[in-house]
DNA sequence: GCTCTATTTGACCAATTGGTCCACTTCGCT
DNA sequence: AGCGAAGTGGACCAATTGGTCAAATAGAGC
């Protein structure tokens, strides 16, 4: 299978809509398949995902799907490559010049954002994760270690500071990222118990985690 | 497929090791091949997991696997109504009669215990709610709720009361879920970042959790 | 309008996989 | 020891599925 140098014929024919798109009916195909994937691959995971079910969803033929990419599995790639970077841009925008409990609850409040306007990535990502992580390991103990242990780092200043109440800054970032993603990930559960319209729901959360957190991160006034 | 009332060829063969176990191998087998399927199932996911994969697990052949339970599916339904009630007890446990901030944090504990003891169990369930809990959500809307709503009803009494601070019972629960089934179900991801031991990471999970939450609901001094 | 390239798809293929058959072995009991 | 039931697994099977091919069609530039 990784044999032949040039499989299939012509040599050239690596030219098939590789990586950048070069015509506009590339661009949109590709476009239109990584959003039919995505609906797919999250809500079935991707061994259940079929290049069928994905071709269907995106409206073309399987072959031609697969005109567009390689593989299945470099759709997938594909999804959560380009994921990977939304993903932390809300922390990114972190001020370590800002006010500390203000900045984390403005953190806490995009993080939940995300969760609700991209359910689908963050369920994609989430299942990655629980079944180990298989694709992206690397890049957790890489980027996504080094971004989080240097907020960690401001975090820690602030506590030291005294500008906010002591606590591990890294299992606090942990806290919200599992507080907020799991009303993107848990939906079905939140659903069920709360009932509720999504917009009554995420008010909700966005309501109570941002009085908790303020509470459980004020200063110690003592 | 649920056509023919008596399938195969002897009429009483359902007497196959159906539910209850009637011999000792039944017994042994059974509970081999389930926790083999748990570990295949938890890392692999429903459609991931594959029953010659199971089989290996446990040790028997694949057609002996299915002399025990009938079909892929039926291993991993039993898997999973077991799995229901195991989850739901630490939250049957808490106590109307103790002290509000006390009891929840003692539920916090016994929640996060529960990761670190039965992660695949959690893993196994967290990877059937991500994908839309197809096959328990009666149960979710039903006895799941009913529990939840229940203890909501016992919060409140409690903010009424003036013993805890005032914040929406059920996101109290859900964040009580959310931060404990984090360190399993995204356990890679925790490691990846903290590194340390497993000992060491819930032993910190568990003093940030307990001091997070013990700060956060503490009733209003002023 | 012509030509070369990009796009599209029906027909296939091989591997995987859930599940079945049936002959054979091992138990449990008298 | 002897016998019927329980237990076991090699050989199969049909359906699914990721992926290939080659032939056909639609576009773009001249």
């Amino acid at each position: 299978m990784q044999d032949t140098p040039f499989k299939g014929k012509a040599s050239r024919n690596d030219a098939s809509p590789a990586e950048k798109p070069r015509t506009r009916i590339q661009k949109k195909n590709r476009e239109t398949i990584l959003e039919a994937a995505l609906d797919v691959f999250s809500s079935d995971g991707f061994h259940g995902a079929t290049l069928d079910k994905i071709a269907a969803a995106a409206g073309l033929s399987k072959p031609n799907l697969l005109y567009y990419f390689a593989s299945k599995e470099k759709i997938y790639l594909h999804l959560l490559s380009t994921l990977m970077d939304t993903w932390l841009d809300p922390l990114r925008a972190l001020d370590d010049k800002g006010d500390p409990v203000e900045e984390i609850v403005g953190y806490l409040h995009r993080k939940l954002e995300m969760s609700r306007s991209f359910p689908r990535e963050s369920r994609l990502f989430a299942q990655e994760i629980v079944q180990g992580a298989p694709r992206i390991k690397s890049q957790i103990e890489g980027e996504l270690k080094d971004l989080v242990d240097q907020t960690a780092g401001t975090l820690q200043a602030w506590i030291d500071e005294g500008r906010m109440a002591p606590v591990d800054p890294h299992h606090l970032i942990f806290s919200i990222w599992a507080t907020t993603q799991h009303y993107a990930d848990f939906d079905v559960q939140v659903q069920g118990i709360l009932g509720q319209s999504e917009e009554a729901r995420f008010a909700a959360a966005d309501s109570f985690l941002t009085d908790f957190y303020r509470r459980a991160l004020a200063p110690h006034s003592a």
